[in-house]
This record gives structure tokens, C-alpha cells and sequence, in this order.
DNA sequence: GTCTATATCGGGATAGAC
DNA sequence: GTCTATCCCGATATAGAC
């Protein structure tokens, strides 16, 4: 049946995407996530092809959640200043919906982007190119400064993945004194303000 | 000659860095690190007990070097805003002069901190103190709203790591309109301007 | 589509000579 | 301290029955 079919592979999907965030994908290995997917190793290997088949499944679904979600943003409209910060929480919410996502995504980060295909790249770029826009925007309604959007993006990215993926590591620190007792919420609150403060034109 | 065997473990150390931050702890492999410092893969075992007593002697001299300069920012003094500059600027330094560090941490991060031990820990938890001083004089003074230094941390962090790792990443899609074609000094002062914007304390 | 069994190989680690 | 040769396990991938 299909429908079992369906069932098995978004197990797979699930437990391997758990497993490429713990470990990597040299450090995964295919036994584990069979065995935790409850399904066979001979599977997967006929529904992805290979380890990297299935790797890539995983970052083609969440780019085109990604894409969609900031298309989503620019769509609804609003000020620029808005926009930029819906910006963030729609980043947000696609990492929150997609926990293991993160960690994945440092990792590949760290690789030089080796499991970086078009596709992946396209969706990329979207982004990019709509964030850009967005700053376009606020320059010319007088209330940004110029700032190239990657740099923006590092600042919005790269708070959200390393607080998202680090989940692990500050559970094992949470004793601490100024332990990282956050929550995500907050997070994003703070990353609109920087962001926001980071493009801002100043006013003294 | 202690010498020779001086320079050995240094040519190792590089090695070993160039390599754990392009594949990881897993994807790294002790052959080639032995190959690219011109070394015997037996003496890498002999002066380091372990591919990972390998990887932590790297990451102790990291953290001990960044605490070593988050300590020189405090004691220098200042105003808090300025002190608060100096902190990003002193983070970005010594990633800056370990490449391959960036990369290293970010992976570190996704594995949930598996290889970060006491002393390490140690490292760490003196930065964030010195940080949450820092904040502290800002609130005394007037000048900064309260914040959580693991907070403030992550905005630091997140993007100097985020883009300093991700050097080979930009390195393939430089072709690209709005391409990431940004200085490590841009970088530096937006996230300065984003850091501070985020803890001042609105005057509007 | 799902399973078992297995081919095959790469890599961490060590023994032991010099 | 430095080298060669080797043990040995674990992991990807596939063959082939059902």
C-alpha cells in the first residue's frame, strides 16, 4: 500500500534528521536510523538511494518551507520596519517547527556547504534576494541606512541557529550561575531589536 | 631534540584544525591529518593520547585564549558601550586568528557540546560573568536596559561565527547578485551597532 | 515493499623495530 | 621520538528471498 509507504518514509525522515543533527552526516550512521525510524536499512536505501539522497530530502523540504514563509511576508506588506521583523519570526518559526533542523544546518554551514545543491541554493537566494528588498524599502522611505543584506541575514540567522541548535549544550549547563535559561520567545524579541538597531538610520 | 618534537605537535595542531573544521570530529580522519602535517599517524597517538585528546587540546587553547581577552577588555575599563564594543571586537580577534576555529564551533554546538569538558566549561562560564558585568555597569549607569548576558552572547556569537565559518560557503556562491562579497571588518562593526542597539535603553 | 545475510572497505588504534 | 605493518571493528551498500 501507499499509504504505509508514505508512513515509512516520514518516519525515516524523522529519525534521520534527528540523527544528522546529534551526530552529522559522517558521524550518522544508516543502522541507527533505521533503527530508530522502526523500519528496515534495506528501506532506506530503496526509497533515498544512499545517505546523502536522504540528507538532501531533508534540506530541500525546509529551504522551500523557508522560501515560502519570507515570500509570505513580503506578500502581507506593511512598513518596512514590519516586514523586517516578521522577517525574523518567520525564520524562527521554520527552525521551531523543524528542531533538529539547526544543529543540521551549522553543520553544513561548517562543511563549505557540501550538500548544497541548486535547488538548495535557489531557495537561498530567494530569500536574499526578498530580504534585499525589504531593505530597499526602508532606504527609501528615509528610515534605514543601506546595509547589505547578508550581513543582515548573518545577524538574524546566526543568533536564531546557534541558540536553536544549542538546546543540548545548555541543557547540560543550566545549573550554572546566569545559566541560558531562555526561552525562544525572548530570543526572537532581542534579534528584532538588534536587527532593527542594526539597520536603524541614526537619529543623534 | 625537544625542539623537533615541539614543532611536530604544532605542524599536528594546524593540521588537525584545517581538517576537524572541514569534516567534523567523525568525518576527520587521523591518516589525513598525519599526511598534511607530515607526520607519522603513530605520533600523533604517542604525543596525543587519541584523536580526541587531539581535538581537545584545541579547544582548551582557544577558550583559554578567548577568556584571556574578554579579562584585558574588563580590565582596561571604559564606559560600558565602549567596553561592550571592545568585547565584539576581542571575540572576533581570536576567531579571526584561528581559521579554522569558526567551523569547529559551530559543529561543537550541534553535537550538544559532546567534547566540551570542565575546563573548557571553565573558559566559558568566566566569559559570560565577565560579560554580565559588563551589562550590569551599563544598567547602573542608565544607559542599558537589563538583559541576559546568554542573550547579548548569542548575538555576538551567532553572527561572527556564522560568518567567519562560512568562508568556503560564500567562496562558491560569490558569483551570485547580491553575493556575500563582505569584510570581516563590516561584519565587526554591524554587529557591534546591532549588539548595542539591542541593549540600549530607549530613549524614544 | 519488506526482510536477512553478507560483501567490502575504510579508519582508529597499537605492537614492536629502530 | 619516529617509523612500518597490522589488528579489528563498524559502516555503507547490495544481493536475493519472500
Amino acid at each position: 500500500m501507499a499509504r504505509n509507504a508514505d508512513a515509512s518514509r516520514a518516519r525515516i525522515r524523522a529519525s534521520a534528521a534527528t540523527e544528522f543533527a546529534a551526530r552529522g552526516f559522517d558521524g550518522a550512521t544508516v543502522d541507527r536510523i533505521a533503527l530508530k525510524a522502526r523500519a528496515n536499512k534495506a528501506m532506506i536505501y530503496y526509497h533515498f538511494k544512499s545517505k546523502a539522497g536522504l540528507y538532501n530530502a531533508i534540506l530541500h523540504d525546509t529551504f522551500a518551507a523557508m522560501a515560502d514563509a519570507v515570500r509570505a511576508v513580503r506578500e502581507s506588506g506593511g512598513a518596512p520596519e514590519a516586514q523586517l521583523a516578521a522577517y525574523v519570526e518567520a525564520i524562527a518559526r521554520v527552525g521551531a517547527e523543524r528542531p533538529h533542523f539547526p544543529a543540521i544546518w551549522l553543520r553544513e554551514v561548517a562543511e563549505g556547504g557540501r550538500h548544497v545543491d541548486v535547488t538548495v541554493a535557489g531557495h537561498f537566494r530567494e530569500v536574499l534576494t526578498l530580504l534585499g528588498h525589504i531593505l530597499a524599502e526602508g532606504v527609501a522611505a528615509g528610515t534605514m541606512r543601506p546595509a547589505h543584506p547578508f550581513l543582515v541575514q548573518m545577524g538574524v540567522v546566526g543568533p536564531l541557529t546557534l541558540f536553536m541548535a544549542s538546546r543540548p549544550l545548555r541543557a547540560r549547563f543550566a545549573h550554572l550561575p546566569h545559566g541560558p535559561d531562555v526561552s525562544i520567545d525572548a530570543v526572537v524579541r532581542h534579534v528584532q531589536t538588534m536587527v532593527l538597531g542594526g539597520v536603524a538610520r541614526q537619529t543623534t
